[in-house]
DNA sequence: ACACAGATACTCT
DNA sequence: GAGTATCTGTGTC
């Protein structure tokens, strides 16, 4: 079933924790597009300085963040593509967690032509990379994650909390002295991870 | 198995 | 104008 909007409104952290395992949907064409997330990153607003909305910046690309959680989050990057978050936290509270890979599920002909790839595994392993196999756009921007169109569903999946693997989040070099907060939260053993 | 550069355009200073 | 929560192709060990 669909998660009820209330799941987002938690603290940032846990959210990111009890995603993975939940199956992210994308309806694509009138075509299901699944999978199963097994990594993400939680960014944790006004005080860190990896997160865009640090210190409270707010600017066109980051007002999304500050509503109420269930929303997505998706910005342009590097010219070329797309990241997915989803906002979390109560309205004025601008957190966020990135959805950085998936285990492929259901759709993936339709991933494999979007993406101009064939292997399995470099599909929806990165956080660009699933955002092109979803057809994550601008569009689906600050929609709220109840939608029609783009959603999370709870499958049954459980992933013990010993079988999940924390570590520093990727590419945020920038941030000084919280690049290294342990933030990155993936299943541990899933061929599905951007990086080891 | 790394390591590095280039692509490419939006966002904010 | 500078920087970017990335990916890909190419080169070298």
């Amino acid at each position: 079933m669909k998660l009820p909007l209330s799941f987002y409104l938690r603290p940032t952290q846990k959210v990111a924790k009890d995603l993975l395992g939940k199956t992210l949907v994308r309806i694509f064409e009138g075509q299901r597009l699944s999978g199963i997330i097994t990594e993400v990153e939680a960014y944790l607003g006004l005080d860190d300085k990896a997160c865009h909305s640090y210190l409270g910046r707010r600017t066109a690309r980051t007002e999304v963040m500050f509503a109420a959680g269930g929303r997505s989050y998706i910005y342009f990057i590097y010219g070329m593509y797309n990241c997915f978050n989803v906002v979390t936290e109560k309205e004025g509270r601008p957190e966020a967690v990135l959805i950085r890979a998936l285990e492929p599920v259901e759709g993936i002909p339709t991933m494999q032509h979007l993406r101009g790839k064939e292997s399995l595994k470099d599909l929806t392993t990165g956080p660009g990379k699933l955002a092109q196999a979803l057809a994550l756009t601008k569009t689906l921007n600050n929609v709220p994650l109840d939608s029609e169109e783009l959603f999370i569903e709870d499958a049954g999946v459980r992933i013990s909390s010993q079988n999940i693997v924390r570590r520093p989040r990727i590419g945020v070099g920038y941030a000084e002295e919280h690049a290294e907060l342990p933030l990155r939260f993936y299943i541990g053993g899933s061929q599905f991870i951007s990086k080891l």
